[in-house]
RNA sequence: GGACGGGUGGCCUAGCCUGGAUAUGGCGGCAGCCUCCUAAGCUGCAAGCCGAGGGUUCGAAUCCCUCCCCGUUCGCCA
């Protein structure tokens, strides 16, 4: 279905071409975009096509407003400062943009079911301790993407890649089995990942400093690799409790993933070792001689001290982008498109992932999301060195402080309501703050930014939210209604605006991965409907009243589709 | 050293791909607004050599070149 403002772009196309032509100007180039100032909708720049006519801009732009008469969809023309500005009848839009939210409800923004299957891998974090923030922006522009594309009309699976499988997890699971409970720190909460990586931080520490421990865990990594079932059941184990403990986190913040797969299983299946044959008989394979192969990828562009891709160690077992692709051939199986959501630091192996899969003569890529990490102002975390902040920390701190607002402004509400909204408030505020800023910039973590309830925050679109809730509530039963006569004020008629494009954003953030676009359209859709709010009486007006009602029903449809993509809860009152 | 990404009022941030009118929004600051639908809100004010310098263009935050700063990376790790 044509969306408004296509139909509108097609109209002022039409006329601006009769008009070129009117003036003796048929076929020059010309732009049509959207005004950075003034009301207008549509606008021509008539300066590229200053040169070639031989006249000002500003006499051009007059001539060609005068040369079109108001028809259909364009209300009025006018010209100013050398653009051609064009403004749409707003009784159109009104009537359209209302009809179609009432028709779609939680469908609005999106374009009916395409059949595309893409398969959205986010998270895939190393089960090997809880999840920090600096590695929190992966579930949550990953979810937040998928949940976009679902309404933009794709059929969505997202996965979690589990990797059970190299050093990090065998040590892991050395220390669990090894390390009486005594000896280590005691951890700050129940949960399996945080009782589990003080395990993981003092087999790392005694590693380093004691050669018979280092010696016992490369042992175990050689049994790992030879094989040994008993090794790879008790690794599993140990990253399949971890896991579990990672779930909960991520359900906490609304993020559940369709399909786990595990990394052990390319090895298992043989699928991995395939790849390695493939690979060893092509023209770009090489080995060094110790028995380590690799690809030599200086023709794909790979640059560098080294453009070397080693695939197998010495040994001929296989490394983790070898399984990888292992892992991506079976994907390509299961959907239309792939995409990975991944850390800056993966930048280089995807792009030797996809070289290595040109040279199996896959012609499919996966789409990679990057994004770079968050980092404490003292500098970056480790899980390791045990330099973090816990993204299980930061929900409990948001919750507190949404519960501590919530109790101090409501008097009415039940504890146990109380408690539930906080969190509804407190995680929203936590995925808006991240999911805000465009993936690819670096963020410093910063409590007082993370913990932001107010302006440019989730809980500022959430009370907006609970504003149309509770207006409508008090409402009653009403007639809806689209009648544009009635909705003429400035504020009815930026709202209307703002609600229509709702769509267009949708689109940019599912096709173009740029998840930020959601966010900060939220902002604008709670931002002009508080406009609205304070300007204008809904519920004591008369001859409107229906009206009006209809647009905040429109407007709190609009918010809850919003919400829902940033996975965040709407709350019916806070 | 190479590659890739970032640099926008005191702080955070949009716009950059696809050049165009007075550079978006927020935090913080200052001054106002609850006898009206929840003030987590609204209104107004102050605050900017868009990292630096060149170039292309009628026009550059946006494109090109050089340089500076920050991040990531250049493992027979995952």
């Amino acid at each position: 279905m044509m969306s408004v403002h296509d139909d509108f772009e097609k109209e002022v196309r039409g006329a601006t071409e009769a008009a070129l032509g009117k003036i003796g100007a048929a076929g020059a180039e010309y732009r049509i975009e959207i005004p950075s100032a003034g009301n207008a909708d549509l606008a021509v720049p008539c300066f590229q096509m200053s040169k070639s006519m031989r006249k000002a801009p500003k006499a051009i732009a007059e001539e060609l407003a005068a040369a079109i008469e108001p028809a259909g969809m364009i209300a009025s023309i006018d010209a100013l400062n050398g653009y051609l500005n064009f403004t749409m009848d707003p009784e159109i839009l009104t009537r359209r943009t209302i009809d179609e939210i009432l028709e779609s409800g939680s469908c609005y923004g999106g374009h009916g079911k395409n059949g595309i299957r893409v398969n959205v891998e986010h998270t895939s974090t190393n089960p090997t301790g809880p999840i920090h923030v600096g590695r929190a922006r992966n579930p949550i522009i990953g979810d937040t993407l998928a949940r976009a594309m679902k309404l933009r009309g794709y059929d969505v699976t997202t996965e979690y890649y589990v990797n059970d499988v190299g050093k990090q997890v065998v040590i892991l699971t050395w220390g669990v089995n090894n390390i009486p409970p005594e000896d280590v720190e005691k951890a700050d909460r129940e949960k399996a990942d945080h009782a589990l990586v003080a395990y993981y931080r003092a087999a790392n520490r005694m590693m380093e400093s004691d050669p018979e421990v280092q010696e016992k865990i490369a042992d175990l990594l050689r049994r790992f690799e030879a094989g040994d079932s008993k090794v790879i059941s008790e690794v599993r184990k140990t990253a399949q409790r971890m896991l579990d403990g990672l779930k909960e986190t991520l359900e906490s913040i609304n993020v559940g993933l369709d399909v786990y797969t595990w990394e052990s299983r390319f090895i298992a299946d043989g699928t991995a070792r395939s790849v390695v044959e493939q690979l060893t008989a092509s023209d770009y394979a090489g080995k060094e001689d110790d028995g380590a192969c690799y690809l030599d990828l200086k023709d794909f562009g790979i640059q560098g001290k080294n453009t070397k891709f080693t695939f197998t160690r010495a040994d001929g077992t296989t490394l983790y982008t070898t399984r990888d692709l292992a892992y991506h051939l079976d994907k390509f199986k299961r959907a239309d498109r792939v995409i990975d959501v991944l850390g800056e630091d993966q930048k280089l192996g995807s792009k030797q992932l996809c070289s290595a899969l040109e040279i199996l003569g896959c012609e499919r890529k996966p789409e990679a999301l990057f994004y770079s990490f968050v980092s404490l102002p003292e500098g970056k975390m480790s899980t390791r060195k045990g330099v973090v902040v816990y993204l299980d920390d930061l929900i409990d701190e948001a919750v507190t402080r949404a519960y501590e607002e919530i109790r101090s402004r409501r008097t009415d509400l039940s504890e146990e309501r109380m408690r539930e909204i906080a969190s509804i408030i407190g995680v929203g505020a936590i995925r808006y703050n991240i999911v805000r800023v465009q993936p690819e910039k670096q963020m410093i973590f910063k409590w007082e930014d993370a913990l932001n309830f107010d302006g440019n925050s989730g809980p500022f679109l959430q009370y907006a939210y609970t504003r149309t809730c509770s207006m409508l509530r008090k409402a009653g039963e009403f007639e809806p209604s689209a009648d544009p006569s009635k909705l003429t004020d400035e504020y009815e008629t930026a709202l209307v605006k703002v609600l229509s494009r709702f769509g267009s954003v949708i689109e940019e953030a599912a096709e173009e991965g740029r998840v930020h676009m959601i966010p900060a359209y939220g902002h604008e859709v709670a931002s002009t409907f508080n406009q609205f709010y304070a300007s204008v009486p809904v519920l004591s007006s008369d001859r409107e009243r229906n009206e009006r009602l209809t647009l905040v029903m429109c407007t709190r449809i609009v918010l809850r589709n919003v919400l829902t993509c940033l996975g965040m809860g709407a709350p019916e009152e806070m």
